[in-house]
DNA sequence: CTGACTTTGGGAAACGCTTTCCAAGATGCG
DNA sequence: CGCATCTTGGAAAGCGTTTCCCAAAGTCAG
C-alpha cells in the first residue's frame, strides 16, 4: 500500500535457479550482449581473441542460455518429438533410450509420447508437441494413422516416419527391410525341415505389420510353400495377442510345425499358449519371433527371432530429423534411410516333431548343457 | 540494398506454425492484452461478459498459449521431470505410461530420463531439467545417490524421492511399505514348507535395495528362521545379475528350495538360471519376484511376485510433485505418501522338492491344465 | 452532491535472448 | 588521396507472455 517502496530493484528474478544471464557475461568480459550471443553462438566474424575472452567469462559466470528465450527469439526449441506405439511393449524402451542418447548428444531434449494405438491419444500428443514447439517428430509407431499424417503435415515441419509416408519434401522416411530378415527365417525353417509354417501378424492397420506378413507370404512363396488361410492370423503385438492367436492356430486342422511372429511380444505371448496347452517349444512346435528385444535371450527357451537393431532405427531417425531441420545439413537432400534387419538363431527353433529321432537327438543335445 | 524496402511488414513471424497470438485475439475481442491474458488465466477480477467475449474469439482465431514466452516471463514451464534408473526395465516404462497419462491430464508435460545407476549421466540429466527450467523432479530411482540429491536440493525446488530423502520443506517422499510384501512372500514360502530360503537382492547401493534385504530378513527372523550368508547375495535388478546370483547361490552347500528375489527381471534371469543347470521351477526351486511387472503373468511358469502398484506409485507422485510446485494445493503441507505391497501367487512357488509325492502331486494338479 | 473506496481494464515494462541495422574503423583500388 | 568495400561491435527491436501500476468508472456513505 505504502506508495513510496513502489521501484524494487531490478533483479530478484522470476526463476528459481541459476539467473546469471546474458548480461552478466557481456559486463564480465566488458562487450556487448550482441556480441556474447555471437561467440556463444559460434558466429564466425567474431574475432577469435575477443571469442576466448567471452568463452571464458561464460565459465568464470556459469551461464547457461535459457531454452526458453531463446527458442522464444529464434523460433527453435531444440526439442525432437518422439512418438511410439506402446511404451510398454519392450521394444520401445531399446528404442527411446538410444533415441534420447543420440539427441541428448547433439545439443537436442526429447519429448516422448506413446499412442496406445488410440487416434484421440495421438492427436493430442501431437497437438501438445506442436504447442511445445518441438523441431520435429520422428512417428515411430510403425504405421500411422493417416489422418495423423495430415495433422502434422501441413507446413513445412520436418516428420520422419517408418516404412512409408507421404513424398514431401519435408518428410524423411527410414525403409525397414522386413524382407531381408524374415526370408532367412523362412529359409531357416524350412532347412530344418518345417513345410507347415504358420504366421501371427501384428494389427493389419499397421502398415509395418501388413509388410511383415507380406514378407512373410513371398518367402514362402519362394520356397514353393504356401500356409492356408488358418495359418495366417491377426494378433496385435502384445503377448495376449500371441495366446490368442496361437490357440486360434492350434484349433485348426492342421497343426503347423513352426511359428512366425509379427514380433517378440507375440512370440512370448505363442510360448505361454503353448505350454498352456501342453505343447513344447521347440520339440513339438518351433516358434521364431520379431525385434529381438534384450529380452529374447533369456525367454526358456531362448528366442530365435529377426533382429531389428532400434540402435541403427535411432540414430537413422535423429540423422534424418536433423537433416531436416537444420538448412545445411549435409544430408539434407537424402529423403529415405534403409534398416536392415536379420536372423538370429537361437534354440526356439529345431527340427520339425516326427523327424528322425536321430537328428532330434542331436539337435536336442547341442542347446542347454551347461554345468 | 534498397534502403527503401526496409521496413518489411511485422507478420511473418519466426515460429513454424500456429503463430496465432494474444495480440489477434485482443484485437479480435477488441480488448487489451492484458485483459486476454487475464481471461485466458482464470482471473477473477474481469468481467464474466467480457470474458465470455475473450474466449469467442479465442476460439475464432485459434489461440494457443505459447508455453515458451509463458515459461519465460512467469516463471513456470508446466513441465515435470522424472527420473527413473533404467527405462529397460520393463517396470519403469509402466510407471512413466501413468505418470505421463496423470501428468499430462492435469495440464503438465514430462521430461523423462534415465539414469542407468551412472553418476555423471544422472548428473547431465538434472543439469538438463534444470536448465529447461522444469517445476519439479521426482526422482523415482528407488535409492538416489547422495551427491546427486545435494545439487537438486539448493533452492526450494520441489522434489519427489521414494524411500528416504532429506527432510526439506521441498522435498517430498513416497513411502514404499517393502515389508508388508516381503513377509506375505516369506510366509506363503514358509506355509508351503520352505525352510532354506534365499534371497537375491538389488544393487545395495541403493535405498529400496537394501531396505528390500532388511525387510526380507526379518519377515524371516520372525518365523524363527534365518538365511546363511551365502544364500543372501547381491544381484543388480537385471536379468544378467539374477542368473549370475543363483549360479552362486547354486554354488553354495546348501541348497535353497526357494529363492526370493529383489524385482521381477531378477527373477527372470533366475528363471534362466535354473534352467541351464537342469533345475525345474517350480518343483525343483520356487521361486519369487518383486515388482509384478506385466510380463510377470506371462513367464513359464508364471511368477509369484509382489505387487507394488506403479498406478499407486505414479498418482502419489504427480499430486505430491503438484503440492509442492501450486502455491496453494490442498496437500501443501503433506510430506509422505505411503504405498503399499502385496503378494500375488501364481505358479513359480509351490511345495518343496522331496515333499511327500501326495502333496506334490496335488500341486501340480492345481495349476495347468487348459485344453 | 462530494469524497473515499472498490472494481475493471489498459498501457507498458519486464523475461532473456537473437538478430537486424548502423556506425566506425580498416582496407583496397583507381 | 579519396571513395567504395569489408569487418566488427554496439544499440535496439522484437519474440509472446504476464504482471505492475494507474486511470476511469462505478458504488456508497455522509
Amino acid at each position: 500500500m505504502n506508495p513510496v517502496k513502489k521501484k524494487s530493484k531490478k533483479k530478484a528474478s522470476n526463476r528459481r535457479h541459476p539467473s546469471v544471464s546474458i548480461r552478466d557475461v557481456a559486463k564480465r568480459a566488458n562487450v556487448s550482449i550482441a556480441t556474447v550471443s555471437r561467440a556463444v553462438n559460434g558466429i564466425t566474424s567474431v574475432d577469435p581473441e575477443l571469442a576466448k575472452r567471452v568463452w571464458k567469462a561464460v565459465e568464470e559466470v556459469g551461464y547457461v542460455p535459457n531454452p526458453q528465450a531463446r527458442a522464444l527469439v529464434s523460433g527453435r526449441s531444440h526439442m525432437l518429438g518422439l512418438i511410439v506405439s506402446e511404451i510398454t511393449n519392450p521394444f520401445f524402451p531399446e528404442l527411446v533410450q538410444e533415441f534420447e542418447n543420440l539427441a541428448v548428444a547433439q545439443g537436442y531434449e526429447v519429448m516422448i509420447g506413446s499412442t496406445n494405438y488410440d487416434p484421440a491419444r495421438t492427436e493430442s500428443l501431437i497437438r501438445r508437441m506442436l504447442q511445445r514447439n518441438v523441431d520435429g517428430v520422428a512417428v515411430m509407431t510403425f504405421g500411422i494413422e493417416e489422418d495423423l499424417v495430415k495433422k502434422l503435415v501441413e507446413g513445412e515441419f520436418p516428420l520422419v516416419f517408418v516404412d512409408a509416408g507421404p513424398k514431401l519434401p519435408n518428410i524423411r522416411v527410414l525403409k525397414v527391410n522386413y524382407g531381408e530378415g524374415i526370408r532367412e527365417a523362412v529359409q531357416h525353417l524350412a532347412a530344418l525341415g518345417h513345410r507347415s509354417i504358420a504366421f501371427i501378424s501384428g494389427p493389419l492397420r499397421l502398415r509395418s505389420a501388413m509388410a511383415r506378413r507380406d514378407a512373410f507370404s513371398n518367402s514362402m512363396n519362394e520356397l514353393g510353400l504356401t500356409a492356408p488361410a488358418g495359418h495366417i492370423v491377426e494378433g496385435d503385438h502384445t503377448m495376449e495377442g500371441g495366446m490368442a492367436a496361437i490357440e486360434q492356430i492350434l484349433s485348426h486342422a492342421e497343426l503347423p510345425t513352426a511359428v512366425v511372429c509379427s514380433n517378440d511380444m507375440t512370440a512370448i505371448g505363442v510360448f505361454h499358449g503353448l505350454h498352456r496347452t501342453t505343447n513344447t517349444v521347440p520339440s513339438d512346435i518351433s516358434v521364431v519371433g520379431f525385434d529381438d528385444i534384450h529380452l529374447a535371450q533369456f525367454m526358456l527357451p531362448p528366442l530365435t527371432t529377426v533382429q531389428m537393431s532400434c540402435k541403427l532405427l535411432a540414430s537413422a531417425a535423429v540423422q534424418a530429423l536433423r537433416a531436416g531441420i537444420e538448412p545445411d545439413h549435409p544430408r539434407a537432400a537424402q529423403k529415405e534411410w534403409h534398416i536392415p534387419t536379420h536372423l538370429v538363431v537361437r534354440q526356439s527353433s529345431t527340427f520339425p516333431r516326427g523327424t528322425l529321432p536321430a537328428l532330434r537327438r542331436k539337435a536336442a543335445a547341442d542347446p542347454a548343457n551347461a554345468k
